[in-house]
RNA sequence: GGCCACGUGGCGGAGUGGUUACGCAACGGUCUGCAAAACCGUGUACCCCGGUUCAAUUCCGGGCGUGGCCUCCA
């Protein structure tokens, strides 16, 4: 199947061919480590992530080798560890450390929980992760590259990049070097020509420092844009084949990335494909900080699973503006929901730890090939969610496109699905237990520290105990001899409809629904018993 | 101001030069003693104006609206 991807700079959806049948390359620009990421740093992650997962199954399938099953697939995403906000944000945080130490601190802290949290959004790790602090070699020698081409220049110190005379200089970002001339103002750094950037810049005291290239005297630091052409060539080579962020880095990012690249190694191209995912909106408002509208994926996983942020995202083509809104998480909670209790009802708790697969759909990958129609896909699986029925081999192939998506994980959905069961209990210690359940049930789910010991003493308390389901789910078990009030109520009711009692059956149920007992009756499809199960209605 | 993207039913959101995804909500039905759940089915849309065309929501032009980048909150 022909995997077609839509190229920024051509503004074309194209098949993709990788440059070399044995090695698909992608590089997508990560994170600036000095705070916790936000949901708009969350969309290029989700989105790559599915892209790298499309592109290994493919590899897989030998789409590019003849079916040999050789390709493989190397993504990188770079963690910028020096930049001005680090600097300022360790300064703040640890006023009393050396600033390289407080660096150092930051950074560490930062990356750390960049990769808890976006490992809860069901993203699979890079193949490679580079720090640009441990890649200064790499851009010095790019910088001196560029100096001996004449295509930078020294001054005061800073080495800046040469933009007038590269042709090609706004064709990806599709602005013309006219009008930008005109446009460009209010820079930092002395220059020629105000389009030049920097490529290289002395630091200030106390501020991470290395010897500088080209003979500049003083000790400096690398500027932004050199971090990526550096990186993606050292891993990937001089071009390769994607390379990927968000729509906001096209210009000057990626721009500045590709002048520099093509430039140092004279090619015509620094990646074969260019793509971009749009940009994310807060209920209908760019998220920002005067707003007071920042959303950062640590807050969201106190209250959601991260699956549901992921579908959500999913939810909508990774080119369109995305409105994040609370709503839309309601939904997709639901649905989530939904698809665990149809999977579970089919194949059982127990399949947490099974280890039974099948193939990823045809129709899913279709889907995804489509450039990356995500909503697409999502339609594909809502239609088999629908078909399930009580067909195991339907239910585990669903449950596999999920697992494929990232959107389910068969060992930890339990707590996905709303159910909260408990066997002998009485209503009251089920209600107030179902009240504490749901108010962990994310917090659980997402494995956050210390929840899972809170929990279980507050059910304690409340004289229950905890019992772990093989889904990661949770029930309550009994502790004493108390009488299963609830299942007492319930047999009595079906005693009374057996005689057509209406008036006592429908008395029951509406003694448990004051309680918060909500009674369902259905059949057993085997024998044709009717059968009544509860749930808590809160 | 320059450039770019987007504007689809009550809401969310795909896609397409002719047959109108998908989810939620709504409505109708099946099942049920009733209810809930489940299942089945139905309706409603392509921002406005002009052009190209046998035919446009889809292509082109203009307008309006929203958002983004240009300006270290991505």
């Amino acid at each position: 199947m022909d995997l077609k991807l839509h190229d920024t700079l051509t503004r074309k959806k194209r098949v993709f061919k990788p440059l070399d049948p044995r090695n698909v390359r992608m590089y997508v620009c990560g994170p600036t480590v000095y705070d916790y990421a936000h949901i708009g740093n969350a969309r290029p992650v989700i989105v790559f992530d599915v892209l790298f997962r499309l592109l290994r199954h493919l590899a897989k399938q030998g789409v590019w080798d003849k079916g040999k099953d050789r390709t493989k697939v190397t993504y990188v995403r770079n963690i910028t560890d020096v930049d001005d906000k680090i600097n300022a944000r360790a300064a703040e945080e640890y006023p009393l450390l050396p600033l390289n130490r407080a660096i150092r601190e930051v950074t560490k802290k930062t990356s750390r929980q960049f990769h808890e949290d976006v490992k809860l959004l069901g993203c699979l790790r890079p193949s490679k992760e580079p720090r640009a602090t441990k890649h200064i070699a790499e851009m010095k020698k790019l910088i001196s590259r560029l100096i001996l081409k004449k295509r930078a220049y020294i001054l005061d110190d800073h080495v800046l990049f040469r933009v007038k005379g590269v042709r090609s200089y706004g064709r990806l970002s599709h602005r013309s070097l006219k009008y930008m001339k005109s446009s460009a103002r209010g820079e930092v750094a002395p220059k020629l020509n105000p389009l030049d950037f920097v490529l290289w810049k002395p630091s200030k005291r106390g501020e991470p420092a290395w010897k500088s290239p080209g003979g500049i005297k003083v000790r400096g630091r690398p500027g932004w844009h050199i971090e990526c052409s550096a990186m993606s060539w050292k891993y990937l080579g001089r071009e390769f084949d994607i390379h990927g962020g968000g729509i906001d880095l096209l210009f000057p990012h990626h721009e500045n990335e590709r002048a520099q690249s093509c430039q140092a190694f004279d090619e015509a191209e620094m990646a074969k494909v260019w793509v971009h995912n749009g940009f994310l909106q807060v209920e209908g408002k760019k998220m920002s900080k005067s707003l007071g509208n920042f959303v950062t994926i640590h807050e969201l996983l106190q209250t959601w699973p991260g699956e549901v942020l992921r579908l959500q995202m999913l939810n909508t083509h990774y080119r369109q503006p995305l409105d994040w809104t609370n709503a839309k998480m309601n939904s997709a909670q639901s649905e989530l929901e939904d698809w665990v209790i149809r999977i579970e009802k089919v194949l059982g708790k127990s399949i947490g730890k099974s280890r039974a697969k099948t193939e990823v759909s045809e129709g899913l990958i279709k889907a995804l090939c489509a450039d990356l129609n995500t909503p697409g896909a999502l339609a594909y699986l809502r239609q088999s969610a629908k078909r399930i029925g009580d067909d195991p081999k339907r239910a585990l192939s669903f449950l596999c496109d999920c697992e494929f998506l990232g959107l389910l994980n068969r060992r930890n959905m339990g707590l996905l699905s709303r159910e909260f069961g408990g066997q002998g209990q009485s209503p009251d210690l089920m209600i107030k237990a179902f009240d504490i359940y749901q108010s962990f049930r994310s917090k659980l789910h997402n494995k956050l520290p210390g929840a899972k010991l809170e929990f279980e003493n507050r059910i304690r308390r409340l004289g229950g105990e905890v019992k772990y389901l093989e889904d990661g789910g949770v029930h309550l078990i009994q502790t004493d001899d108390s009488v299963g009030k609830i299942d007492d109520l319930i047999a009595k009711r079906t005693e009374a409809r057996a005689r057509k009692d209406w008036i006592e059956s429908d008395r029951i149920r509406d003694e448990l629904a004051k309680m918060g007992v909500a009674l369902k009756d259905t059949k057993d499809p085997e024998t044709g018993e009717p059968k009544t199960t509860w749930e808590i209605a809160r």
